[in-house]
DNA sequence: TAGATTGTGGGGAAAAGTGGGGGATAAATA
DNA sequence: TATTTATCCCCCACTTTTCCCCACAATCTA
């Protein structure tokens, strides 16, 4: 499981360093991809296949499923550690998550999630002030 | 499986080169054909094979399913690379995806796309706004 | 304080992408 | 039918990018 909250900066090269504590769970190989609020998801292999088997069965005639496949597979690239334990990131990622030099990278249980440090910092503190009502509705149960 | 996104350039000849990742799996025969959002869509022999048995089902005496046999059907070619990993891709195609000089092909599961960039990053951008009310509804259940 | 681990930066070889020239084949016209 | 014109491919060469390796800096640990 992913937890806790790493800053490490990415080089012009595009390079950023995994943790090491992550490295010992994904091992050498796993995928990322473009993740909804702008930041770059990092998944394990067989997390990343089992999302792919649902997307893939949804119909290529509907629309929000060839956009969000679109979406969700065009950012996908399957990364292998160099030496250094770091991940080359394609260069339409880091424009996407808008990477310039620090960067914070989140274990969020299933997966890791890489953020540029200030869009971290706003996305943060945005919802902080909210998280009481996000919560009052995510259970109608005890849980 | 096909995923990622690279930019590569057609020229004058309509020549667009196949990122080598992707030749792996395509190997030297593949199709292309018309994709739907006014791009081209790249599928190996076998996937083609089968959306066209699926489409051979339908019946011609409906009006949809003849406009979209027509679409599909009419836009196919059968592609062998050249010795430089590349596709000569058919005018009528260039012209229905609107290529000029930079393009964009993406993976996205069982095909590629190849879109003109500047239609890509529309549609992108257009879209990143509502991704995340498009993924909100895409599943009932956890994925 | 010495040694090991982790993060950062850069240089160089190899691979991939791009563009243009030329020859063969096919089509068009007189 | 002969000549011209156009199109298609193949080949070569250049440029750019990617990947791999080494070296140093910073941090942690014993």
């Amino acid at each position: 499981m992913f937890i806790g909250e790493f800053h490490h900066n990415i080089d012009d090269k595009g390079r950023i360093a995994i943790p090491s504590k992550y490295r010992e769970i994904l091992g050498n190989n796993f995928v990322i991809t473009r993740g909804i609020e702008h930041c770059i998801y990092v998944y394990p292999n067989d997390t990343f296949n089992h999302i792919v088997t649902k997307l893939e069965s949804l119909p290529f005639t509907k629309k929000d499923a060839r956009a969000f496949t679109r979406f969700f597979m065009s950012g996908a690239t399957a990364i292998e550690l160099d030496k250094q334990g770091r991940v080359n990131v394609p260069s339409p990622l880091i424009n996407y998550a808008n990477l310039s030099k620090k960067c914070v990278i989140v274990g969020t249980g299933d997966r890791l999630e890489i953020w540029d440090e200030e869009a971290f910092n706003e996305f943060m503190s945005s919802c902080n002030d909210e998280m009481s009502d996000i919560a009052e509705n995510l259970f109608e149960e005890k849980i």
